[in-house]
Formats: C-alpha cells, structure tokens, sequence
DNA sequence: TTCCGATATTAATTTTTTTGATAGATGGTC
DNA sequence: GACCATCTATCAAAAAAATTAATATCGGAA
C-alpha cells in the first residue's frame, strides 16, 4: 500500500537527484530510501526513475507523478498548518540570509519581529546564496533570501525587493558622496569582486563588459565584512546592493555612489520548499523583512534627492 | 508521524459518521480506527471528531481538514491512474443500477462495452437507491445510478438524465397508447407503488397531491419484476419511468401513456466516491450508458410522435 | 581495467500497526 | 431508573512493516 513516507521520499530523490542525497535530507538511509522507491514503483506498475551510474534521471512517469505529489505535499503541509499553528505565532522561525541582508536590515527587522513574537524561537543562518538554496531545498531553512536566480526543483521562489547596486570607496576617494555616478568615467577600475560562483558576479562582469568599463585589476574576495573593510582602508573599489550600506549614508567611512547610464539593479527572491507552507511567524518575518528592506531604501533616495 | 491510512481512516468516518461504521468499510478494526484518529489528532493538536454516543460529530477542524484530505486523496488517486492505467481499458468495473435501469436499458449497453472492452471484469449490482449509495460510499462499487437527491457526504453526483414518467397498465386498459394523459381524468386510481423509503414514492404522492388526483387504493410493491406482472395481470395501473418500458412500446402487453399537464419527469444522477477518480473503462460505461437511455428516449419520443 | 561513487539486496532489528478482548460511556426504552 | 443496545477507548499481545548496517552490484571515467 501506499504511503507518505514513500511520497515524500519520491519527491526528495526527485528534487536531489539521488538516493544518497535524499536520504541525507529525510534523514533516513540510502537502503531504506530505495526500498520506498522500489515500493512505490511496483505499486504504481510503472518506472520513475531510471538510475544511472551518477545518480537519477525521472521518467516521464516521474516527472508528473512528481508534481502531483509536491502539489499533493503542499496541500497537506497547508491543511494542517491551518488547524494546527492556527494563526499563533509560535514554534522556530529558521531563515538563511546572505551578508548582504545581515550588514544592515537584519538587526531592525528582528527587533520589531521580536517585540511582535517574543515565544519565537528564531535561528538566522549566514551563507552565501548556493549554501542558502540547498539548506532551504533540505527543509533546514523555512527560508531564505537569495539573489534572483531562474528557480530550482522544488522551490517556490517570490521577488522579496530589487535593489540599486552602488560603488563603494573609502571616504573622498570618489567624491560627491551619493550622486549617480557612471562606471566608465571612472574606470579603470581597481575593483573587489565576489567569486565566480557568486550570482552577483556574472552581473557585476556583464555589466562591465556591455558597457565597456574597463577593469584594471579584480580582487577576489569572498568575504563581505573583509571586502568592506578592505575597501574603507584602500583604493580599491567595491559594487555592492544599496541595501547593505545604510549605516554608511552618512558619509563617515565611505564614498557610496549609486551606478548609473545605466543604473544597475539586483533582485532578490525569497525561496522556500515548495511541499511546504509558511508558518504564520515564518510568514511575518518576511514581510517584516520587506518592510525594512523597503524603508531602507526609501531613506537612501530621500538621501539621495538631498545630496 | 503523519500517514495516508491515519487520512483515510479519518475521511471514512467522517463520512459513515461512526468508528464502527469506518472499520468495516475499511476493512479494519474498530480498534485500529479508533487508534488513527487518536494519533491524527495529537499531532495536529486539535480534536477533529465528538464523540458522542450514538457516533462522531465533526468539529469545525474537523469539517475543514475533512474537505482537504478528500481532495488530497483524490487527486493523489488521479496522479496514480494517470500513471497506472494509463488509458487502457482493463481491470474490472463494479457499478449499481435500480431495476429501472436494469430491465431495458442495461443488455444493450453491456453489449456495446462488452465489445469495446473485452478484457474488463463487469460486475453489475442489482439493488434500490438506499443499499446502493452506501456502497459507493462504502467504496465496493464504481459508481452506481440513483433517482436525482441531496447529495450525501463524500458522494459526487452527476445528472445522468431525466426522464419522463409513464402510467402503466395492462393491455388496452388506458387505450390510446403512448398517448399523453392527465392523471386526474383517471381518477380514482387503483395504484402500486414503491415503499416510502423509494425516492420515487414521494414523488408520485407529491405529484397526486398536488394535482388534485384522487387515490383509491395503493398496493405497495417494493418488487420491480413482481409490480409489472401484477399490473399486466389486475386492473391495477402503476407510474414508472419511461426508461424501464422500452421494450414495451409495441403495445402487446401493456397500455403505456406519459403523464402530461403537467409532465412529470425524474432525474437520475450518477453517484461515485469524491475521493477516487473514475477508471477509465468504468467512465466509458457511465457514458455509453448514458448514450443507451438517451437514444431509448429518442425512440420512445418517435413513437409517441407516431401514436 | 580499475576505481569511484552510485544504487540494490539482504537479514536482523526496531518500530509501528493491527488485533482481540474488555472496559466505559451514552442514549433510548420499558 | 435499571436495562439494553450500541457506541468508543484502552491495553497488551501478535503481526506486519519500516529501518538499519553490511555488503553486493552496477555503470561511467580515467
């Protein structure tokens, strides 16, 4: 007979594209995995997944028997969270955000998230956005904030706010501290990007290369609190999302000018598992964090227009 | 944890509004039933079912989670026909028919499917309204046709047709057959009628009743086979769906006229489980029946048209 | 070929489900 | 109001199913 267990288990091979992987996340065992699989198959009278050496590929079967059941999952997971958690604001609240979001915005939302839902057991995680996805596709996260990105299997992706991405000097180094300022006027550049696997990088590279900026040297850094630092202390140049610079708008630490002709945006997306619902508190967090985000940026123009 | 059996359990006694009543359906214990809506109910936190002691009473948790897990099961079962039988017509049908449909238009459309699907398992249940929708809700049958009502708990209904009642008597005993009449210029009536618990039966009293025709004796019957041979026999009339009566539209046995001023018809309506999806040979018979008693009425109207 | 990283299989174990028996509760009836 | 019929709850034993750990097997890449 057929199970939850065995849909769920389906749906977790699916959406890691392997026995092992999904194990890890359901937090079972390859052998027992398997077996769910085999059940489920011989149930249904029909293939899945058709194993390979490197792991699993759906069938056609697969691939809309996997739809349904995530649909399937998701209604459940929303069925319940209605009766259960109804409409109090409790539990564990567990939200991935990257450097970007926990420089600035973070600190504001949680103390107004918690003066609202102070039994709320938060957990914020700090990582980047690949680390973020899989803990979110892995159910540890109920969350997470990452850069806008062409989806993944099994998640549900919504645009949380899109942000203007801004040149950051150490103080004087660019003057007219918050005007608009065109990259190619100032190149060329000494500039500190992010890895190559950092979504903000293919951006920040295009961005250059369409609009003819010349880069004199890039610096590799991984390490947001050690890129800004570095930055403030040099001559080096930084392209970061305005959001993340609120704190320096007065103009003490850093030269912050919004890029322009054209100006650059970036969006981010709030991801979740699909086969899941939202809790209530999880559900305000987010909105809560949109709140913030937008009023920072609301006060950046405001800035901005005086400047 | 969670478990489809727990959700099963649980719509099974929502809908036979009793524990006992579920296991048999089930094929369980009450015992074991009792035990799944215990466990349903301490992981969702909320008591989903009173006991009180004549069976359960929905909570308003209840009815909520109840609406949702019918629509999870059958949609978990229209992901798994898809997949399954996909298309082809095998395994084996399970329908109820009255003996309205039984008598006339059942042959001909097992003839037709017969044909088409030769390898499908038939089995046709012979029985009133009543013992039929507790089968399909009991889930031994596919679907059953029962006369038009008010929908019952975990039922889907479908009009099947309407048909037009007929007053039935024995041969050259109303003369003018197949001609329309107005019941009232036979009156009084010397009538048989089906059991007060027979849909049908409230029916024609309504009808009397209401149009001022006078009974002088009822005979109640709830014999389909035995009411035909008696009025063929007595001077006895009875009101039965046009439906049942076509292979008697010659006129050698029976006087037949379709009530008039007003008409009265009677809806049928296709009943089946909302948690399972028709198979597709069993939505092929659903529709060649239909096809059967809708050309029975042409025929039927043809010949009035003649008369 | 050989190795590496997968999945499959198997038998023992653990957990869960199911059962049968019985107790308890409730409403209807005389 | 006691009795009766008909429910559901509980519990411990039994049965069934899921899970595990160990191991076999498979398929592709170097």
């Amino acid at each position: 007979m057929r199970s939850l267990k065995q849909i769920r288990s389906f749906v977790a091979v699916f959406e890691e594209g392997s026995f092992t992987a999904a194990a890890l996340r359901e937090g079972a065992t390859q052998s027992g995995i398997s077996q769910h699989i085999r059940h489920l198959e011989e149930s249904l009278g029909a293939e899945l997944l058709v194993r390979d050496g490197r792991g699993v590929i759906p069938t056609v079967h697969g691939e809309r028997y996997y739809a349904e059941c995530v649909a399937i999952l998701r209604r459940l997971d929303l069925a319940e969270a209605e009766i259960s958690r109804s409409s109090a604001l409790g539990g564990e609240v567990r939200i991935g955000l990257m450097p970007t979001f926990t420089r600035a915005v973070l600190a504001p939302t949680l103390d107004r998230f918690i003066a609202v839902a102070p039994t709320v057991d938060m957990r914020v995680t700090e990582a980047y956005s690949g680390v973020l996805t899989d803990l979110v596709r892995r159910g540890e996260l109920d969350f997470a904030v990452v850069p806008g990105f062409q989806g993944a299997v099994g998640l549900s992706t919504t645009l949380l706010i899109r942000d203007r991405e801004m040149l950051v000097a150490s103080k004087n180094r660019l003057g007219q501290h918050l005007t608009p300022i065109c990259l190619k006027d100032m190149d060329p550049l000494k500039i500190v990007v992010p890895g190559p696997q950092n979504t903000r990088r293919k951006n920040i590279e295009t961005y250059c290369a369409s609009h003819g900026v010349a880069i004199e040297r890039r610096l590799q850094l991984d390490a947001m609190m050690g890129t800004l630092d570095f930055v403030a202390s040099s001559e080096w140049v930084a392209i970061l999302p305005g959001v993340m610079m609120v704190n320096d708008l007065d103009g003490t630490r850093f030269d912050i000018r919004p890029l322009d002709q054209p100006a650059l945006y970036s969006d981010f997306v709030l991801i979740e598992p699909t086969r899941r619902v939202l809790s209530p508190a999880a559900a305000l967090f987010a909105s809560m964090l949109r709140e913030t985000t937008e009023q920072t940026i609301t006060i950046r123009q405001a800035r901005m227009r005086e400047a």
